[in-house]
DNA sequence: CATCAGAATGTTTTT
DNA sequence: CATTCTGATG
């Protein structure tokens, strides 16, 4: 046993041993945390700082997170609360998870203990269970997700005789969001807002809690509205809430809503000991109700508020922090921080533009390889430290325990490449019980020094429909990826039809889970029967269960035949299914019988026809599908019975990635948040596109200036690599569409960035070595011949991707198209040189046209059947003669 | 009531 | 281009 386990095995540090010492009043250094020693100043500052109002600004990559866990843990040894008397939220179930296991390694056990950590919905769901009937419910309230949503308001709507065409549902649905966000009740909509079905929003708004209200259910945005109502409206229930919180912890405050906020501070106000964490410039989710203006007015609304500046970042290197500095600069509405990093060096941005999007996936693929293999150049990479370097800090330290760990925890979570077999078993040993680092962990002893694994890897998109090209090309070359925050699990229809059986064998009067699947697999039952059973159940005061039951014995008019016998049937399945979910023994034709949830779950699912429909299936999504109801069943395991799972999966909706062989991640800008990767690509750097048109024209210069955070969240996800790009074509929704570069390119400041030269004719000089030798082989391998090698690559999951059913629908058909040749992108004053108002060019994709206007090296060009355009002049010919139509254009 | 062909319509996303 | 929704048929 080494020093190290010995660490592992010593009484932890327990709450209660150092009880005794620091009494409430107690000289608070009588304690001194061995945690406190891995802070810097204003990190020790920001958790030491415990009474009263707090903002901490965390910039990006500051260790924004490590703070406020720190933070909890305090308050925790130094036992200013109980476990039960601090509130912490946060916006995600995966960040309140990180924040409990991150609490539960400082302090040396599992922070289990914690009731009130959560995220702002499920500690809302906690208390509504409380004081559920104080604001009009029963406790055993059930949560609509957005589906249960829609097709109340339709059911509304059509009650209501409004035409769904003119004032569709999901219009509603967005209504009701934004007021909710803001807490703001029926009566109180602003009389601007209620313009929907000519004026009734303000009175469908009522009507749709009203039916919320006799469903006994809420939706999300009730979560938060009714906590506030109920805290508005009831001063003692308030009182008890406040005096329990002595301590409020908040992550992400840049992204809390109105009604976020009114809680917030509802709850804050008796002891006022609330820590907000946040980044102005990391506020991306304006349109959905987040107000950067509640941390923008944090002083004003806890006067005397203490304000930390968390400003020196451990993640990126100089050269991407100063562009991304630079950048975030051009905003006006921020707090300011000015980020430094003590690592100096590092390679510059780089910044390369492409002819067309495919062309930019096709190079970036190249690129990757290139880093897979060590091909890229590695001039400083302050992360290849050699290992003696980092013994010497080890010594340094004098094996302090909790330092020892602490590093070694450290040097891995920033994905330092270590080849030395020591400090890889000194991680296995560390890891082994922690099984979510593990995976990250492996891929650090999979990445000797200089090279990436495919899991250190991201690309980060503006929009989903650029994910496309990659995942074409991918597939093509056979390159792993994975996509990260495409359709939930929980989402997907399978899963959320055999939720709603699951739901109704609970619980039979659950009528939006009987509406859903009571017509699936086919039972005849259709719309006119729907509406039948509807009102038969409205006018006899009953639920739609009993109607249907009712239809089964032929009571309901306009329900005959086929569809009446289906249902009967269904109703006495359901019947025998709700009561072996009571947990009862139940008789049978073949006796007494008793089974366990999960067999209970599978007998629903065969019984009801549900499995066979798929079976039956023969659309390529149908094993997919069943795989997944497998994964629901299986998972169902966990928990003691079904009700205790739904209640679960209302507010999870969360999708684990398992990992398994590394991939190289694609996601959104604003899925990254949060992430970070040694390297990042960006590309689609265009105007229109990043920043979004829509987002301009709607919001104007505060919608530019989201955009603008967005791409600070982007460059700073990057550790030490990051390449932006941009196409001057792109094929959106089938047009071809040519656009110019970002105006956040022009913003970057110049010293930080590297700009490239894209390769010129395909397959001959530029690129890398190895990313071109990869990418010409799966090139020449025709189109993807299927081999062991590339099943090997691509792994099974990715069999389901919806690029890989492209792939698989396209092949055979056409041979792969040829490599188009790629011209040299020369932007520069030579391009434009040869043009002048009223020449007339050639332009690959548009045809011919004439120069209408003139803007550095941007023109504008009438084409003939194209229209007008903004075109780069190194992407035009000139067409004065013969020979201007090069017949190399593609098609 | 199911099925299929044609039209409409395309950001960002958590709970 | 590709998916989803509508409305006209069988």
């Amino acid at each position: 046993m080494d020093a190290f386990d010995a660490w592992e095995a010593a009484p932890a540090r327990p709450a209660g041993g150092l009880a005794a010492r620091a009494m409430p009043g107690a000289p608070r250094d009588a304690a001194p945390a061995p945690y406190l020693d891995d802070l810097n100043p204003p990190q020790r500052e920001a958790v030491e700082t415990l009474d009263g109002p707090v903002l901490v600004l965390a910039g990006a990559g500051t260790g924004k997170t490590k703070a406020l866990t720190t933070r909890l843990a305090h308050l925790l040894t130094t036992r200013r609360a109980w476990p039960s008397q601090i509130l912490a939220v946060t916006f995600t179930n995966k960040a309140a998870r990180e924040m409990r296991d991150r609490t539960g390694r400082l302090l040396g056990h599992d922070a289990e203990g914690m009731p009130w950590l959560g995220t702002f919905h499920s500690v809302n769901v906690k208390i509504l269970r409380r004081h559920a009937e104080l604001v009009g419910l029963k406790s055993t309230f059930t949560i609509l997700d957005t589906d249960d949503q829609i097709r109340l308001i339709k059911q509304l709507i059509q009650a209501e005789g409004v035409d769904d065409k003119r004032w569709p549902a999901r219009m509603f649905a967005s209504m009701l969001d934004r007021w909710k966000n803001r807490a703001i009740t029926p009566d109180k909509v602003p009389a601007d807002e209620g313009g929907y079905a000519n004026n009734r929003g303000a009175e469908f708004y009522g009507l749709y809690q009203e039916r919320l209200r006799t469903l006994n259910a809420v939706d999300f945005g009730d979560l938060l509205m009714h906590a506030v109502t109920l805290f508005r409206e009831n001063e003692d229930v308030l009182k008890e809430y406040q005096e329990r919180f002595r301590y409020i912890l908040v992550d992400e405050y840049q992204d809390t809503n109105v009604a976020q906020y009114l809680w917030l501070r509802l709850l804050a106000g008796k002891h006022r000991n609330i820590c907000c964490v946040g980044d102005d410039d990391q506020s991306i989710y304006g349109w959905r109700g987040a107000e950067v203006g509640n941390i923008l007015r944090f002083e004003k609304d806890f006067p005397g508020a203490k304000v930390i500046r968390l400003e020196q970042n451990y993640r990126s290197t100089s050269h991407i922090l100063a562009a991304a500095s630079g950048l975030i600069a051009a905003n006006k509405d921020r707090l300011g921080k000015t980020l430094w990093t003590a690592e100096e060096g590092g390679e510059k941005v780089r910044l390369i533009g492409h002819w067309d999007g495919d062309e930019e996936a096709r190079w970036i693929g190249e690129k990757i390889e290139g880093l897979r293999t060590g091909a890229h150049r590695n001039r400083h990479n302050p992360r290849s430290k050699s290992f003696e370097q980092e013994l010497d800090r080890l010594a340094k330290h004098g094996l302090g325990r909790p330092t020892r760990q602490e590093f070694v925890r450290q040097a891995f979570e920033s994905g330092s490449a270590y080849t030395d077999v020591k400090v890889q078993n000194l991680l296995r040993r560390l890891l082994k019980s922690d099984l979510k680092a593990s995976n990250m962990y492996q891929s650090v002893l999979a990445s000797p020094v200089d090279r990436f694994s495919l899991n250190e890897i991201a690309i980060l998109v503006r929009a989903s429909f650029q994910m496309r090209a990659f995942e074409d090309r991918f597939l093509q070359i056979g390159l792993p990826y994975r996509v990260i925050g495409g359709p939930r699990f929980y989402e997907r229809m399978e899963i959320r039809d055999a939720m709603a059986y699951f739901r109704v064998a609970v619980s039979p009067d659950d009528g939006l889970a009987f509406e859903r699947i009571m017509n699936t697999p086919k039972r005849g039952v259709g719309d006119k029967a729907n509406q039948a059973l509807q009102r038969y159940a409205r006018d006899n005061g009953l639920t739609l269960f009993e109607a249907a039951r009712a239809a089964g014995a032929g009571a309901v008019d306009g329900v005959g035949g086929k569809a009446a016998r289906e249902l009967g049937r269904l109703v006495a399945q359901f019947d025998d299914w709700h009561r072996f979910t009571q947990g009862t023994a139940v008789s049978t034709g073949s006796g007494v019988e008793r089974i366990d949830h999960v067999a209970l779950a599978e007998r629903i699912l065969d019984e009801s026809g549900y499995t066979a429909m798929w079976q039956n299936d023969k659309s390529p999504e149908a094993p997919g599908r069943l795989e997944n109801l497998k994964e629901l069943v299986g998972s169902l395991e966990e928990f003691e019975n079904l009700q205790g799972f739904l209640e679960h999966v209302a507010l999870i909706m969360d999708n684990e990635t398992e990992e398994g062989t590394p991939k190289v991640s694609i996601m959104t800008l604003h899925a990254a948040k949060g992430l970070e990767f040694p390297a990042i690509f960006l590309p689609g750097w265009e105007d229109g596109l990043f920043p979004s048109q829509r987002s301009m024209d709607e919001s104007g210069m505060k919608g530019l200036e989201e955009e603008r955070r967005l791409a600070y969240v982007g460059v700073t996800r990057a550790e030490t690599h990051a390449t932006i790009s941009f196409a001057a074509n792109r094929q959106m929704y089938g047009r071809w569409q040519s656009s110019l570069p970002s105006r956040f390119i022009d913003e970057l400041p110049e010293d930080h960035v590297e700009v490239l030269t894209p390769p010129g004719l395909y397959g001959h000089q530029g690129g890398q070595p190895g990313g071109l030798d990869a990418a010409g082989a799966g090139l020449h391998a025709g189109p993807l011949a299927g081999s062991a090698l590339e099943a090997k690559a691509v792994d099974a999951n990715a069999y389901n991707s919806p690029g890989w059913r492209r792939l698989a629908q396209r092949r055979g058909q056409h041979q792969l198209s040829q490599p188009r040749e790629v011209r040299n992108l020369v932007i520069d004053a030579q391009a434009v040189a040869k043009f002048e108002e009223g020449t007339r060019v050639f332009h690959q994709k548009f045809g011919y046209g004439a120069v209408t206007a003139m803007e550095g090296d941007k023109l504008t060009v009438a084409f003939e059947k194209a229209g007008t355009k903004k075109v780069l002049a190194a992407y035009l010919t000139e067409a004065g003669g013969a020979g201007a139509a090069p017949d190399d254009v593609p098609f």
